[in-house]
RNA sequence: GGGCGCUUAGCUCAGUUGGUUAGAGCAGCUGAUUUACACUCAGCAGGUCGGGGGUUCGAGUCCCUCAGCGCCCA
């Protein structure tokens, strides 16, 4: 028996849906499956401080339909979800929420109530206070991506939830950060090292962007330590002159030649400097030959560290030009009054201020030269920060990513990339790696190190000498925990200990991802790792993707995934680029409400993978008519069988009937091969085709025979193809639209059509496959397009009579049409139809 | 500066290893009407496949080149 409501709707199906796949664990998934039996995905955990947005729908779909693919192929489906909620946005996040600042000098404040709305003034906190904020707003904010996951139909088993500022991902972080500082693959340095000054922390190549800035170019004239006269430099950042340690011009430049060896004297603060030569000075910037201070910009670091030039530190972690007296060996001033005297305006300045005077200065003494020139070049920033980074030195964490560079190209062939072409995403990306990965962040909610440093009779750290936390103490807070040997009274005391005051870079753990979700050192992780998929989106390659190759290269000397699948971005209707500053990013919610579940997923699911795709309502309309035409025809179909035991192959004894079933073979064929390789967007476009035409054509020509007596074998022939029909529609459409499917399939089944078997061409085994497969098909098709056509013309309705028609055509046209003359005379309402043959095909309609 | 991708109908896109007359959907226009489906059905119209050159019996597809758009890296 059926069960075919009287008047079938896609509203209100998601909810019904998810409850039962809840009930029936549809998605759960099955421990004691063996590695080859499991398809584990590791699924990218969102940054719960974001905003929703459709770029979440499109690539979350994209994963989903895979899932649900290989799942009803048979694989035991690891599916995890996670949570991206330690790091910077979710401390901003928290101070702008809350109206709060951190200040982790400040006593912890059990009594702290945040106010119901921001002040204008933020107030600031505890770290502890500060932390449990941040702890009670991901929760609720994971709570909203929840909701959206599951309203989307994503097949995610809910018991493999993770978040990575939890205890376990935390022990999961410290246990291998040990692991590799163990194999000396992390080392802590000092190192002149990005700083955002606004955020107060370092950041890494892989957070920087290059954004083009307007500046100014200043000539500036350093006189010759021999009084012979003076050199002439650009540059755009004249305030560092203080710190200025070298000038250099390219080697082979013959302007300079005979200043190489010889040294010069920087302006108001008279210290002496060499003039050196290095390839990296461009002969065509400026003069040709630029000052070096420590440190302007990244080359600054370069030529410091090749030219082994001294340290002359000007700009504080506040991004205030720090106190600075001009004595000893490594600052000579040889006016060191002049210098002090000039230098007292500048300290505790900003750099902006600080450039205004120093520009003063120097055009009253006169070694400003000519008009400063306006240009505009790229400047580094943190992807997040306002202002440009400074480079400060400070001790940090870093992975030693540089010398295994090869290694780390050679791994990025080894994935199987969808599409391809994204890897020269990564590879280009490796190539450009000029430093190695700073993972210290001196911020506040994210993963601790798992260190202390022991302290001499003077209070002085001994950086050198790290106390490491065992294994089995992990997760560890340096800040709260006291490590063995030692008692919390001689914290920050001589001959006593301090914690490491930094957290880890939020890539250090969702780079985890792998090891966290699949339970690193238990049976499970044997089970998942490594993964078969990763699926992510294309902005991510060189830090999520990257990482992940990195960690899992040093711990497992292995890929952390077999398959990436890299999906789009979403563009606005327009194709510009979603962003808060222009506008036009849009909330998925009202849209989910709006055209329902799977007809975003139908969207998402047109996005082929790795090209960027318009947000489009008209798709989603279509995709939510897909979903009713599937309500309906199973409707109609499932009003045409007798009992729902299928009839098998062997009913099938009509042409007609055994060719569409040979064409449902070929599409079965192409979509399974389709969605294997990751191309959703072919299965589906390949199905929906199928659909229609097998709706509009087929279920038109065989609805009258259907009807006929159960004992006429070509009433059952009609009635076993449209079963056979169904039955795989339903569930080639399953990894699409998940909603709609399970609403059709569950009329005539019991369980769930996402545990199905996914249709298999063997399905149709003893079908007898016709010499032309699609002849028939296509010819009748063909003819009954000729009479619409005619009728249409004619501006008669569909269903007037035909009092002949005639068909000429060779006759093996003829002969097929023969074959299907029943049908066609029923879907055309025709009472004789003749046959001619001709060398010409030619369809005749008389009207009755 | 190096690299990747895209450019096909008004719009959004298919177009496999080169092979009849280049397809679909949407929008447009013209019709149909107790129907599985008005969240319907049918029909029509609409294209020098970004420009130029080449290979080939044959090019949207392969090669070269130019242009525009987008992105990645430096």
């Amino acid at each position: 028996m059926t069960r075919v409501p009287e008047k079938p709707s896609v509203d209100g199906i998601e909810e019904r849906w998810i409850d039962t796949w809840e009930h029936e664990a549809t998605y759960h998934f099955e421990r004691e499956s063996t590695r080859a039996q499991v398809f584990s995905i590791d699924t990218p955990p969102p940054t719960v401080s974001g905003e929703l947005h459709m770029g979440h729908i499109f690539s979350y779909t994209h994963c989903d339909i895979i899932a649900r693919f290989q799942r009803m192929s048979g694989k035991k489906v690891f599916y995890p979800m996670g949570w991206d909620d330690n790091g910077l946005p979710t401390e901003r996040r928290v101070e702008n929420f809350f109206g709060v600042r951190c200040d982790p000098t400040l006593p912890y404040d059990a009594s702290f109530l945040p106010p119901a709305s921001p002040g204008d003034q933020k107030i600031s906190i505890s770290r502890k206070n500060f932390v449990e904020l941040c702890h009670e707003l991901t929760k609720a904010d994971e709570e909203v991506f929840k909701n959206l996951w599951r309203h989307l139909g994503l097949s995610v088993d809910w018991s493999l939830e993770y978040s990575t500022i939890s205890p376990h991902a935390q022990e999961v972080s410290q246990r291998a950060f040990l692991s590799m500082l163990a194999r000396r693959e992390v080392y802590s340095s000092i190192a002149p090292t990005l700083w955002d000054v606004d955020f107060r922390t370092a950041v890494s190549q892989a957070e920087l962007e290059d954004r083009e800035r307007p500046a100014n170019y200043h000539r500036i004239a350093f006189s010759k330590s021999d009084s012979s006269g003076v050199v002439e430099i650009d540059t755009t950042r004249p305030e560092l002159l203080a710190s200025c340690v070298a000038l250099v011009a390219h080697p082979d430049d013959a302007r300079y030649q005979s200043l190489f060896g010889t040294s010069v004297i920087t302006p108001l603060f008279s210290v002496e400097v060499p003039v050196l030569a290095h390839e990296l000075a461009d002969p065509e910037k400026g003069t040709g030959i630029a000052m070096i201070c420590t440190f302007g910009d990244t080359t600054d670091v370069t030529w410091w560290r090749e030219l082994s030039l001294p340290t002359r530190t000007l700009i504080g972690r506040d991004g205030r030009f720090l106190p600075c007296d001009f004595e000893g060996e490594n600052w000579p001033s040889r006016d060191r009054n002049g210098a002090r005297a000039f230098y007292a305006q500048l300290e505790g300045r900003t750099v902006n201020q600080v450039r205004a005077s120093v520009v003063d200065a120097l055009r009253t003494s006169g070694q400003l030269i000519g008009d400063v020139r306006a240009i505009t070049h790229p400047v580094k920033f943190y992807e997040k920060g306002e202002r440009p980074l400074e480079i400060v030195t400070s001790r940090q964490w870093f992975v030693a990513t540089l010398e295994h560079r090869d290694e780390l190209l050679r791994r990025g062939k080894e994935i199987n990339w969808h599409p391809d072409f994204m890897k020269h995403r990564y590879q280009s990306w490796v190539e450009g790696l000029n430093v190695d990965w700073n993972i210290s962040r001196q911020r506040f909610f994210g993963v601790p190190f798992p260190v202390w440093y022991p302290t001499d009779e003077h209070n002085v750290i001994d950086f050198d000498a790290p106390i490491l936390a065992s294994l089995e103490d992990l997760p560890v807070d340096p800040s709260s925990d006291v490590p063995a040997g030692f008692n919390e009274s001689q914290r920050n005391q001589p001959l006593g200990f301090v914690g490491d005051p930094d957290v880890m870079d939020t890539w250090a753990t969702s780079s985890l991802s792998p090891q966290i979700a699949g339970h690193w050192g238990t049976e499970l992780f044997e089970r998942v790792f490594p993964m078969d998929l990763r699926p992510q989106a294309h902005e991510i390659i060189r830090t999520w993707l990257f990482s992940t190759v990195v960690r899992s290269h040093f711990e497992f000397d292995s890929l952390p995934f077999t398959n990436v699948l890299i999906s789009g971005w979403v563009l606005d209707p327009q194709r510009k680029k979603m962003s808060k500053s222009l506008g036009n990013v849009t909330t998925p919610m009202p849209l989910l409400e709006t055209h329902g579940a799977d007809a975003l997923r139908y969207w998402a699911a047109s996005g082929r993978p790795g090209v960027d795709t318009a947000l489009d309502e008209a798709q989603m309309k279509i995709g939510r008519r897909l979903a009713i035409k599937m309500l309906n025809a199973s409707k109609f179909v499932l009003g045409r069988l007798e009992t729902t035991a299928p009839l098998g192959v062997e009913h099938v004894t009509e042409p007609l009937d055994r060719d569409i079933l040979s064409l449902l073979g070929n599409l079965i064929a192409d979509t399974s091969t389709a969605f294997t390789n990751y191309d959703y967007a072919r299965a589906l476009e390949r199905s929906e085709s199928f659909f229609w035409s097998f709706c509009d054509n087929y279920v038109e020509l065989v609805k009258v025979r259907a009807y006929g007596e159960n004992d006429d074998p070509a009433t059952n022939s009609a009635r076993a193809t449209l079963s056979l029909c169904l039955s795989t529609l339903q569930r080639l459409f399953a990894p699409i639209l998940p909603f709609v499917s399970e609403e059709v399939w569950r009329w005539w089944h019991e369980d769930s059509v996402h545990r199905a078997n996914w249709p298999a061409v063997g399905e149709l085994e003893g079908l007898v496959v016709p010499e032309r497969v699609g002849f028939i098909y296509q010819s009748v098709s063909d003819v009954l397009e000729a009479l619409r056509r005619e009728k249409s013309t004619a501006k008669v309705s569909q269903r007037a009579r035909v009092a002949t028609l005639t068909l000429a055509g060779p006759s093996d046209w003829t002969d097929t049409l023969r074959s299907a003359e029943r049908d066609l005379k029923d879907a055309g309402t025709i009472d004789v139809v003749t046959y001619l043959t001709a060398d010409e095909i030619s369809v005749d309609v008389v009207l009755a």
